[in-house]
RNA sequence: GCGCCCGUGGCGGAAUGGUAGACGCUGCGGACUUAAAAUCCGUUGACCUUAGGUCGUGGGGGUUCAAGUCCCCCCGGGCGCACCA
């Protein structure tokens, strides 16, 4: 009978005896359908956090339940273990990055492996071992070979404090986020993926992606951004070089005021560079870093070559300006201006004074002042082009550029390539070799790994690597002669690439991943994590496949078939009266129902619940969570109420509510009747209830997961619970009913509650675990209820209920509905002159 | 500025165009208890004095026998992108 229920004896015992029994290592089997569910890997930062715990929770149901419907499921996990974060705790702890990793590896894995997933352990990885990055290597140099790697010099954030490169992210305000010191730009030889290379295929295959969400698909495609339009040469009067330009709107031409060149144009310093001026106006363009933000604020500053330019077509001169919003990286670096129909091109000429020409005129025509033209309408003032629309001008204008052969058609991306050079220690080296005389060379085959040096100092600024007194120095392997080591490593985005086909192949020492099994187990099914890596790692690990697959390393296109993206975690904020923030275990309601500090006993301020933040305090511990209330009792509260794509509330209340009702199920389902009893010819009218009830729930719940609609599976669990719960079985079919509902439920609740329903399942005398049990089976003949309550209105609205059996006729129904007591009121005096019938559904008089 | 998403009880949220508010949280009332906690039972959209009705899915219009759901306009909130030529 029941007794108390020990959430964290049992947790432990079955945690033990799926570990044991190596429930969830899989291997490659061709005669089952393989799933293969992931979820964004951790950073090792020693403790997991609520988002950590929705993950997880999500990719567990998912796999329990395709493993349930009879998959081969895999379901790795393992560690994104290098990163900043690990050099920073070196600095300041003098720590090393490598012990202090493999330390908060070891906590964080036994933190996940108390939430009782269902995950292949032996397949764990952390990407901070020779074993594993030590395959990046061998990619980064087959890559090189294809061209798909390269060095370029490029404008990097540079912090001059830290002597290091950072990342757009890492500039707060146009200063370094750790020093505060002024960022500058830098020209910098750093090395590039060749990104840009795929723009075309990743743009394409995004429609293909049809399990991704609308939105991720839709940051991608921004991010690419392709569009059309003119490449074209304007002359400059009085000298030999060309300006090449790049516009979508060609059609605009006749409206051009002026050229212009990026800063860091070729011809930009050929123009203009022994002019008075042009030093301090190119040094004016470098302040202020590379950040959107920066760029953004910045003022348009422009710089008078003195040159004019022409085009044959437009027969007459303009001014060439060096302008500081002219990228170079984007196009060709230079652009001509249309000031009536492009706002950036109008702030400019006002600037400068220079003149403004509207050649798209809609209905009615336009006057051009402060803001610029962009809409549809005929074109004007531009000889030829007079009167046609925009999109037959652009045609227009490109053939006749190529046919005087002063331009061409074509398409631009947005995207650039992907520099992956860090000047950082705790990152995977990259393996090549600079000589004097034969220049950057690749790491030979048989010197490779290249590992990361152990005995390494933090109390220099700038690259540890670089610093090293010996690990640089090496011999040219063409001409023997000393040499020097690249001391930059890889991106950490590098190692989060590609791991999802490491996991198919964890120990390979030759291979990435052998192809046989990267054929059975990619693509991924189903892929979880949050939005923020809509654009980052997702893209990345797009193009590392299919540069991969190009090396012939994978036969795969896509990696991840279907992605979901989880909400934030959000609590409520705490502040004293002083309106300092403090933690909502510092906040206790007293006898009068209002919040108090647990201390001092004053009253607190409670705000809005927000994305849980250590600034303001309002985040809880998960491990005290799954010590106080058990993993079951975590994971039913993060699946209940809010669907899992929306930020979801964290209160103490819900998961109180979610850990009464596993103690709940517990003294209720251990209290049933174990033994299996004979299947009866008939049934009893409450039996064929719960039968339907319980064969509803099957279908229901399994559609919800599917679905991701996890808040409403857990509801009709919930419903089903509480039909089980009123049950009193009165017969031998009773028996049979409530048995095959106590069983169905339990094998229901396993994605979900996975140790409760291993610990009822044993209560019942099942000698084999729950997570060998297939989803129970669906039968649709239990459906169909003998009797339906339907709504009856009049004139749309709802005036009484009628039930009928289930197989009434229409003429039936109306009858019925019209002999209502409430049905006749409503329509009192009035004329009946319509009666809807929808069976099963409805039925709608209407009067009037 | 451009694009996308979302507005439903005190709260989180359900609802193939067909009985709005499933399921839960909170609150309230009761049982048990010397008492409390736990547990159990009942109740919980607003308004009208009850039977019963009226109003209710951000606001306004429309389509339909029937609209939270479809269409148009507006308001509010959130997210993403943004000198990309």
């Amino acid at each position: 009978m029941s007794e108390r229920y020990n959430i964290r004896e049992t947790e432990t015992l079955w945690r033990k005896r799926w570990d044991e029994s190596g429930a969830f290592n899989v291997k490659e089997d061709n005669a089952k359908q393989k799933y293969y569910v992931l979820e964004m890997f951790p950073y090792p930062s020693g403790r997991i956090h609520v988002g950590h715990v929705r993950n997880y929770t999500l990719g567990d149901v998912v796999a329990r339940y395709k493993t349930a419907k009879g998959f081969n499921v895999l379901h790795p996990m393992g560690w994104d273990a290098f990163g900043l974060p690990a050099e920073n705790a070196a600095i300041e702890r003098g720590e090393h990055p490598a012990k202090w990793t493999l330390a908060n590896i070891e906590s964080m894995r036994a933190q996940l492996q108390s939430m009782g997933l269902s995950i292949d352990w032996s397949r764990e990885f952390a990407t901070c071992t020779p074993e594993y990055y030590r395959h990046e290597q061998r990619m980064f140099l087959k890559f090189l070979e294809k061209g798909i790697a390269y060095r370029k010099e490029s404008m990097v954030n540079w912090d001059p404090v830290d002597h290091t490169v950072l990342a757009n992210e890492q500039v707060i305000d146009g200063c370094g986020w750790r020093t505060g010191a002024p960022v500058e730009r830098r020209k910098l030889n750093q090395w590039f993926l060749k990104i840009t290379d795929y723009a075309d295929e990743l743009l394409e295959c995004l429609e293909k992606l049809d399990r991704w969400p609308e939105k991720v698909r839709l940051m991608q495609s921004n991010w690419i951004g392709k569009s059309q339009g003119l490449q074209f040469k304007w002359s400059i009067t009085g000298r030999d070089e060309q300006i090449e330009v790049f516009t979508t709107r060609p059609d605009t031409l006749f409206g051009a005021s002026f050229v212009a060149l990026s800063p860091d144009h070729p011809l930009a310093a050929k123009l203009a560079g022994d002019k008075d001026g042009f030093a301090a106006f190119i040094k004016q363009c470098q302040a202020g870093g590379t950040s959107e933000a920066a760029i953004e604020q910045a003022e348009k500053i422009g710089f008078d070559t003195g040159y004019k330019a022409t085009h044959p077509l437009l027969g007459r001169e303009v001014p060439v300006y060096i302008a500081n919003f002219i990228l170079m990286d984007y196009g060709t670096g230079a652009i001509f201006g249309v000031p009536a129909h492009d706002q950036r091109d109008l702030d400019f000429a006002n600037k400068y004074a220079l003149s403004v020409r509207p050649v798209v005129l809609p209905e009615g025509g336009i006057e051009i002042t402060k803001e610029a033209y962009s809409g549809p309408g005929k074109l004007a003032n531009s000889e030829f082009l007079d009167g046609l629309e925009v999109e037959t001008a652009k045609a227009e204008i490109i053939r006749r550029c190529e046919e005087n052969n002063t331009g061409f058609g074509t398409t631009q991306f947005r995207l650039r390539d992907w520099g992956i050079s860090r000047q950082r220690y705790w990152g995977c080296p990259i393996p090549i070799i600079y000589c004097d005389s034969c220049g950057a060379l690749p790491v030979p085959e048989d010197q490779l790994p290249v590992t990361l040096p152990e005995d390494i100092s933090f109390d220099k600024p700038g690259n540890p690597l670089e610093h090293h007194p010996t690990w640089k120095n090496t011999n040219c392997p063409k001409c023997s002669k000393p040499a020097r080591r690249e001391t930059d490593t890889f991106d950490t985005f590098f190692e989060s690439s590609w791991y999802q086909f490491r996991y198919c192949d964890p120990k390979n020492e030759v291979l990435p991943a052998d192809k046989a099994k990267t054929n059975y187990w990619m693509p991924v099914e189903q892929y979880i994590g949050g939005v923020e890596h809509a654009v980052l790692h997702l893209l990345y690990a797009r193009f590392f496949t299919k540069a991969m697959r190009d090396c012939g390393f994978v036969d795969c296109d896509e990696p991840f078939l279907g992605l979901f993206t989880q909400g934030m975690v959000t609590h409520e904020t705490y502040q004293d009266e002083n309106g300092k923030w403090i933690y909502p275990t510092e906040a206790v309601k007293n006898e009068q129902g209002q919040y108090v500090h647990t201390e001092t006993g004053k009253p607190v301020k409670i705000g809005p619940s927000i994305k849980m933040s250590k600034s303001k305090k309002n985040v809880i511990d998960p491990e005290e969570i799954l010590n106080t209330y058990g993993a079951d009792a975590a994971r039913l509260f993060i699946l209940s109420d809010s669907p899992p794509e929306r930020d979801l509330e964290w209160t103490e209340s819900g998961i109180e509510g979610a850990w009464r009702f596993v103690n709940k199920v517990h003294s209720v389902i251990s209290a049933l009747d174990a033994a299996t009893p004979a299947k009866p010819d008939k049934f009893s009218s409450q039996a064929q209830d719960l039968r339907r009830l319980t064969h509803k729930t099957i279908k229901a719940v399994g559609e919800d997961i599917e679905a991701f609609a996890m808040n409403k599976a857990v509801a009709r669990l919930r419903e089903f619970f509480n039909g089980i719960n009123a049950f009193h079985t009165e017969d031998d079919g009773d028996a049979f009913a409530l048995h095959e509902a106590a069983e169905a439920f339990i094998t229901m609740i396993n994605p979900v509650m996975p140790h409760l329903a291993e610990q009822l399942w044993a209560q019942r005398g099942h000698k084999t675990m729950l997570v060998e049990q297939p989803w129970p089976p669906l039968d649709e003949t239990l459906l169909v209820a003998d009797t339906v309550t339907i709504g009856v209105q009049v004139n749309g609205k709802v005036r009484a209920t009628i039930t009928l059996p289930a197989g009434a006729s229409q003429k039936e129904a109306e009858e019925k509905a019209l002999a209502e007591e409430g049905v006749q009121r409503a329509i009192g005096e009035q004329q009946v002159r319509k009666v809807i019938v929808v069976p099963g559904r409805i039925v709608n008089v209407v009067v009037g």
